[in-house]
RNA sequence: GGGCUCGUAGCUCAGUUGGUCAGAGCGCACCGCUGAUAACGGUGAGGUCGGAAGUUCGAAUCUUCCCGGGCCCA
């Protein structure tokens, strides 16, 4: 069948035209691509011949935090590493020297936990070493997994040389940190309350306990007010003539704390009411809680008397102990937050030694940790005499008996609740008060004045007033760390404001152990000197090491003699016998995971060597939990080793909630699984979501907001194909050197080559400054604009005649050229940090290199410079208001008169003082950007010139040219068109093109 | 319960010190192109700025309270 003559002409110039080709396919097939540029870069060896090239560099120095090396790697992991990637990545590419050290938590209960929870009943026959070495496994195959992961995520870092909080040299370091903490006096051990299982003596963590339901007694007991006169006088109430005291009613379902009573709590800002029952008797109780504790006693004779007196004019009454007869100090009542209306009186007993808040409350207020119970859950010596020996369980109702008969018990019944049981011998648990170790973060201590905390802290930190780790804390970080975002600062502020002190000591197998040593006669060995020569042992044999070894070994180095700290009684038999004579025996305790996390920036930055100077880091980037966490165990242990902040400045991002804003969570099913998203996103576009979001609060994730990043993935990668596409026979080499390269100068300045590259020189100021700041989010929106917007819509819609149909080695063609390879080359290297495996592909395409030309890779390049060309300052006008303006004017049209192709369009412009501007602009250029044949430019007509001004659309006119000849190759109707010799119907230009002129 | 923080078009977000700040992108609707084509372009419709009260000549923007999220504590 024959086809029709003009179909087969117009076939026959699409061959003369200079159409896009490249190698960059539009379908990125990121899930089979990325592994091979993973591979690619680590066969060119990418992190190590950076630090090369950067060798000599100045350094910014990025800190990584360590996961916990437990399961796979979650969402949140995903934003932490993709954002620390970004920030090193970009970094690297402004010149800085930015190594990336990944770390490791590998200590601590929740894989000690899983690991004893494994083994079952095996593990209570299990030596300690046993399990740490199931333990240490355990970790290695988890940073195996999670290395392998985020390595997938495409980040650049040494994962050849991780940091593991349980190598023996980050051991050791840890070690070395608190020897100088110790020598400074900011350690020091004190009692504090802990769950405790009577049937194992030990301490247990919440992750090992057991909630059932458990009968117990609730009593309200009765505390004889010690000033009568004074209760009564507060409440505006007359005593009563039969001399009857007042009483405090507390109320508690442990009755075997009573004895370790120490005060009573209440809240400033309830009201309490002194209230007459049984006749005589008088008790405060919170006034909204009157009515219920009366009716659950049955007691229905009773009344407030007087008002009700707020919490806060209870203050410092005093109380006699229903049974404990000689208190050094007198029993208070002491204002507690925690109070509620929930249940009991409104007044809380609290014994210090026996209850979390109870002993917050012991601190705030002074009153000593006491705990008259034992490891076996007996009484010891100083309870009174009738619960001495005896079992807490079996205490109960000897307390209750014996407050019944002396008439403070109010009123006793059973009831059923949930409680905590030890989850391996099934027994309840108690709360007893142990010996641990602190940081004080409210003891004076002095800095070596001089070099060391030289040029620390703005506020004189150095030298040698005394000061405290709070008081260092809060300065630097109100004048030397630099938050973002900003209220970083006010978070954390407040958080040290209130922090108590740091309990540094967990009673645990799979950790670093506290290097102490105790005698039979009560003497702790644990000083500077000691403490260091243990970090000896452990660099060289591991923190196992304390479970081998005998004391003697572990403090080989050690010279007890010479050791000015060693507590006198213990050196002097040491001196007169040796270290054998003294009895020691190794402590059990561990440090807490935060103390070894807190000091990586000494065992990782100091010990490597990775910060010049003065030993600080640049940036702490992770979510904001961190505020309380990380951030904070590295600032108190950094500030009392040199006085100074580790860090300049401190990142945070939010957490990830899903679409709706709530949290994600394994049981509410909302979670979203990293491998997955890789796996049908790629790491590309995974990174482009984060590189999209506002990460100061919280960040919603949802499959759908992937499929969104995919979309806009997939128009980038398209506007840099047909960036690509078009320079196929283009060198970028200067004239001189025989290539193509245009030189622009002022008399390019009204090109549209010209704007495009001021464009793209704001571009590259902007995107700088952004990555500079950590704007993520503005960077990729203005990326993503200039992309779609400027090239796409703009800048290469109208350039696409000339590039197709002008003769491929016309000067404006490889005017155009020049712009757009500059374009490509800048745009590249700006996404290189976003799109790692997208920009180096098209990095290759650019150059016409193989995936195995190690040279050509776009990481190995630095940001563009904004480069400034002369252009004419109306350009954002012209693009702004005339574009807009003619394009609304012609779409108007269009729809008005049927005119489907734009092409069928011409356009006369009528200029008054307004668009005056644009006589200095090429006709061609003013059609090209709006896809039409021909612009005209006119002066107004001499009359009525007033209507012409005051309607602005009349300054556009629109003509239809349908009726005109079209040319066959540029399909344009620009009035030139005509029959040439080789019988097709072309215009002017592309019959030059074809030399048939 | 406390500290910090967030709540602006269907979605994701911009909106310095209160007065053209009611915007962008996506999505959507309609249209075009078919020489970026499992692409590209154009036009357009969407919001009483979580709710209430207050300060002010004037508030998305300041104050108070309330509702609903998040992190960290308790």
């Amino acid at each position: 069948m024959p086809e029709s003559t003009p179909k087969a002409e117009k076939k026959s110039y699409k061959d003369t035209l200079n159409l896009p080709r490249t190698s960059f396919a539009m379908k990125a097939n990121l899930i089979q691509n990325e592994p091979a540029s993973l591979r690619r870069w680590d066969q060119m060896d990418l992190y190590r011949r950076l630090r090369e090239q950067r060798r000599g560099a100045p350094r910014y120095v990025f800190h990584d935090g360590p996961p916990y090396a437990n399961g796979s790697i979650h969402l949140g992991h995903l934003l932490n590493k993709v954002l620390k990637d970004l920030v090193v990545r970009s970094r690297t590419m402004m010149g800085f020297d930015c190594p990336y050290i990944p770390g490791w938590d590998c200590h601590g209960l929740p894989i000690e936990h899983k690991v004893v929870q494994e083994l079952g009943d095996k593990a209570r026959s299990m030596h300690a070493l046993q399990i740490r070495q199931r333990c240490q496994a355990d970790a290695e195959k988890f940073v195996k997994l999670q290395r392998q992961q985020m390595q997938r995520l495409l980040t650049l870092a040494d994962y050849e040389n991780p940091y593991l909080t349980m190598d023996p040299a980050y051991e050791a370091a840890v070690l070395e940190v608190f020897a100088d903490l110790l020598s400074k006096g900011l350690v020091y051990r004190a009692k504090k309350p802990v769950h405790w299982s009577i049937a194992n003596r030990t301490a247990l963590a919440e992750a090992e306990l057991e909630y059932y339901d458990r009968e117990d007694h609730s009593i309200y007991v009765l505390f004889e007010a010690a000033d009568p006169p004074a209760v009564f006088e507060r409440f505006s109430v007359s005593p009563p003539a039969s001399g009857a005291k007042p009483y405090f009613m507390i109320w508690t379902t442990t009755p075997w704390t009573l004895p370790a009573n120490l005060a009573i709590a209440v809240h400033e800002g309830f009201d309490y009411s002194l209230v007459r029952f049984a006749g005589d008797r008088f008790a405060v109780v919170a006034s909204e809680l009157t009515e219920k504790v009366m009716r659950q006693a049955g007691v229905s004779d009773w009344e407030k008397l007087g008002p009700p007196l707020p919490g806060a004019r209870l203050l410092e009454l005093t109380y006699r102990h229903p049974f404990v007869q000689s208190p050094q100090h007198p029993f208070r009542v002491l204002p507690a937050p925690y109070v509620t209306l929930e249940d009991g009186t409104g007044l809380v007993h609290t014994a210090p030694g026996h209850g979390v808040e109870d002993y917050q409350t012991g601190q705030k207020h002074h009153l000593p940790t006491y705990c008259p119970v034992q490891e076996d859950g007996t009484f010891d010596h100083t309870a009174p005499q009738w619960l001495q020996g005896v079992e807490v369980w079996k205490a109960n109702d000897l307390v209750i008996d014996r407050l019944r008969s002396s008439g403070h018990l109010f009123h006793d019944h059973k009831f059923t609740h949930s409680y905590p049981h030890d989850w391996r011998s099934k027994t309840p648990v108690i709360f007893r008060a142990t010996e641990q170790w602190f940081i004080g973060v409210d003891r004076p201590f002095t800095l070596p004045g001089g070099t060391t905390s030289a040029g620390a802290t703005s506020g004189g930190s150095g030298g040698d007033q005394p000061t405290t780790l709070r008081q260092l804390a809060l300065r630097v970080t109100e004048h030397d760390v630099q938050f973002f975002p900003a209220w970083g600062r006010n978070r954390m502020r407040g958080m040290l404001e209130s922090r108590p002190d740091w309990c540094i000591s967990r009673q645990r197998a799979w950790g670093l152990p506290i290097p102490a040593f105790y005698t039979a006669q009560g003497d702790t060995l644990l000083t500077p000197a000691s403490v260091r020569a243990v970090a000896d042992a452990t660099r060289h044999h591991g923190s196992d090491y304390w479970f081998k070894a005998t004391p003697q070994e572990l403090l080989a180095t050690y010279d007890a003699v010479r050791d000015p700290d060693i507590p006198d009684a213990l050196g002097q038999k040491i001196e007169a016998h040796g270290l054998q004579s003294a009895g020691l025996h190794k402590s059990t305790d561990i440090f807490d995971v935060w103390w070894e996390s807190g000091t990586s920036w000494f065992a990782v930055i100091h010990q490597r060597r990775q910060a010049p100077d003065n030993g600080q880091t640049d940036l702490y980037l992770e979510g904001s939990d961190q505020h309380r966490g990380w951030f904070q165990s590295s600032l108190l242990p950094a500030l009392g080793y040199m006085g100074r902040s580790p860090f300049r400045a401190v990142l945070t991002h939010g957490f990830m909630v899903d679409k709706d804003g709530r949290k994600m969570s394994k049981s509410l099913g909302n979670t979203l699984e990293v491998e997955a998203l890789l796996k049908e996103f790629g790491a590309d576009v995974c990174r482009w979501w984060v590189n999209s979001l506002n990460t100061d609060n919280d960040i919603k994730a949802d499959l759908e907001f992937f499929r969104l990043a995919g979309e806009e993935y997939r128009k980038v990668r398209n506007t840099i194909r047909f960036l690509l596409s078009n320079l196929y026979d283009f060198d970028p080499r200067p004239r001189s050197a025989g290539g193509y390269r245009h030189e622009f100068t002022a008399a390019d300045a009204a090109t549209l080559d010209a704007w495009a590259l001021a464009e793209l020189a704001q571009l590259v100021r902007e995107t700088r400054s952004d990555y500079e700041h950590f704007r993520f989010r503005k960077l990729h929106e203005a990326v993503f604009n200039f992309c779609n917007h400027t090239l796409s819509a703009v800048y290469l819609a109208a350039i696409k005649d000339r590039l197709y149909c002008d003769p491929a080695g016309s000067p404006r063609r490889r005017r155009t050229q020049t712009a757009l390879y500059q374009i490509t080359d800048a745009l590249l290297r700006l996404i290189a940090p976003i799109l790692p495996h997208t920009a180096d592909e098209a990095w290759q395409s650019l150059h016409g290199a193989s995936p195995r030309d190690m040279a050509r890779c776009v990481h190995l390049e630095l940001f563009p410079q904004p480069v400034e060309v002369p252009t004419d300052p109306d350009w954002p006008a012209v693009i702004r208001d005339y574009r807009d303006s003619a394009l609304q004017q012609i779409e108007l049209v269009r729809t008005g008169q049927g005119i489907d192709n734009p092409l069928d369009c011409g356009l006369r412009v009528v200029i008054d003082s307004t668009n005056a501007y644009l006589r200095r602009f090429d006709p061609i250029d003013l059609s090209d950007l709006c896809g039409i044949s021909w612009v005209k430019l006119e002066p107004p007509p001499p009359e009525p010139p007033e209507a012409l001004k005051t309607s602005g659309r009349d300054r556009y006119e629109v003509v239809d040219l349908r009726s005109e000849p079209r040319c066959e190759r540029s399909w344009k109707r620009d009035g030139t068109v005509k029959s040439r010799r080789d019988g097709g119907l072309l215009c002017h230009r592309c019959a030059q093109a074809l030399g048939l002129t």
